[in-house]
DNA sequence: TTGTGTTTTACGACCTCC
DNA sequence: GGAGGTCGTAAAACACAA
């Protein structure tokens, strides 16, 4: 997972993923819970983008709607990594987090929030902390989409940074090229994924205004926040379906075992987060559920 | 350096809900 | 009918072994 070095080596971004004990919290099941975003302590949310009402509320305030299994975070960090570096430039980790943002801290535009720079991935794959410590250098390197083609969205849109200015630039191209002739797909930066799994882990399902929100201290479109969802839940029913799969089939068989239905439940072991294989396709509009 | 496997964006088809 | 969901897939980006 690319992503994953991220996240993954940095245990205190999510410390204490206490979850919500409703681990099989399919769409159906969702039912605004009772206050829990203090269980998610290390999660904060910039100010200035908290309008929607379960963000912008105090965090007792507003519950986790989404609470995958404990096992879920393993793959964003449990493990403590080396502290090496020094993550509290998100302050994600408790003895950094303050409740009391400091303006200019998380997610913000990164143009404004401009100890975050935006590199590449790239750069950044091996040093987990450096982008977000080292100031930009002033070439052209730091431009996040490396333009190969024409157009890399097959005529909806493109993205493109201009130089130094580390928020990205929409660019409409009204070109009807194919994809599969030209680059349609960017790269999203260190910054932006990061944010956006903050999101996922917050909660799976993102609602109109978070999504409106986030798409604007991005820089994305809220298409693109929308698909990224999308593609980050399927990514999770993936790994916890080779995980069940994995359950299923002791290390020693010789038969392999049909796709029987798993006696952990939601509860057991490999059903986390939302127990993809539990939970019913049929989606939930969430539109303005924390709507006062 | 190259080949190969994996992950990440993005889309289309189809479905459900309002 | 539109919005958003899943599912499947294409292709770029990436990691890594040989």
């Amino acid at each position: 997972m690319y992503l994953g070095y991220l996240v993954d080596k940095d245990t205190n971004m999510y410390p204490s993923p206490v979850r919500h004990p409703s681990l099989n919290l399919s769409p159906q099941n969702y039912v605004p819970g009772p206050p829990q975003y203090s269980d998610f302590a290390s999660y904060h949310h910039v100010p200035g983008i908290n309008s929607d009402l379960h963000h912008g509320q105090p965090a007792a305030a507003w519950g986790s709607p989404y609470t995958p299994a404990k096992e879920d975070w393993h793959s964003y960090g449990t493990a403590a990594p080396p502290s090496t570096a020094s993550p509290g430039q998100f302050g994600f980790s408790p003895p950094d987090f303050n409740p009391i943002q400091p303006p200019g801290s998380g997610l913000l535009p990164p143009a404004i929030s401009s100890s975050v720079p935006q590199l590449s991935p790239n750069a950044q794959r091996r040093t987990p902390y450096e982008w977000m410590r080292r100031s930009i250098p002033s070439t052209s390197n730091n431009a996040r989409y490396r333009e190969k083609e024409s157009n890399p969205l097959g005529g909806s849109e493109m993205w493109s940074f201009q130089g130094f200015l580390s928020f990205p630039v929409l660019i409409h191209a009204h070109s009807s090229k194919t994809r599969t002739k030209d680059k349609y797909r960017v790269v999203y930066t260190d910054h932006q994924r990061l944010e956006l799994e903050k999101e996922f882990h917050y909660s799976r399902y993102i609602t109109i205004r978070r999504k409106a929100e986030l798409a604007a201290a991005l820089g994305l479109t809220e298409r693109q926040v929308k698909i990224w969802f999308q593609n980050r839940r399927a990514k999770e029913r993936k790994v916890n379906k080779k995980k069940l799969q994995q359950q299923s089939q002791p290390t020693s068989t010789t038969t392999p075992t049909p796709p029987a239905v798993s006696t952990l439940g939601p509860i057991g072991g490999l059903c986390s987060s939302n127990a993809p294989n539990l939970v019913s396709s049929s989606p939930l509009t969430i539109k303005e559920e924390f709507m006062p």
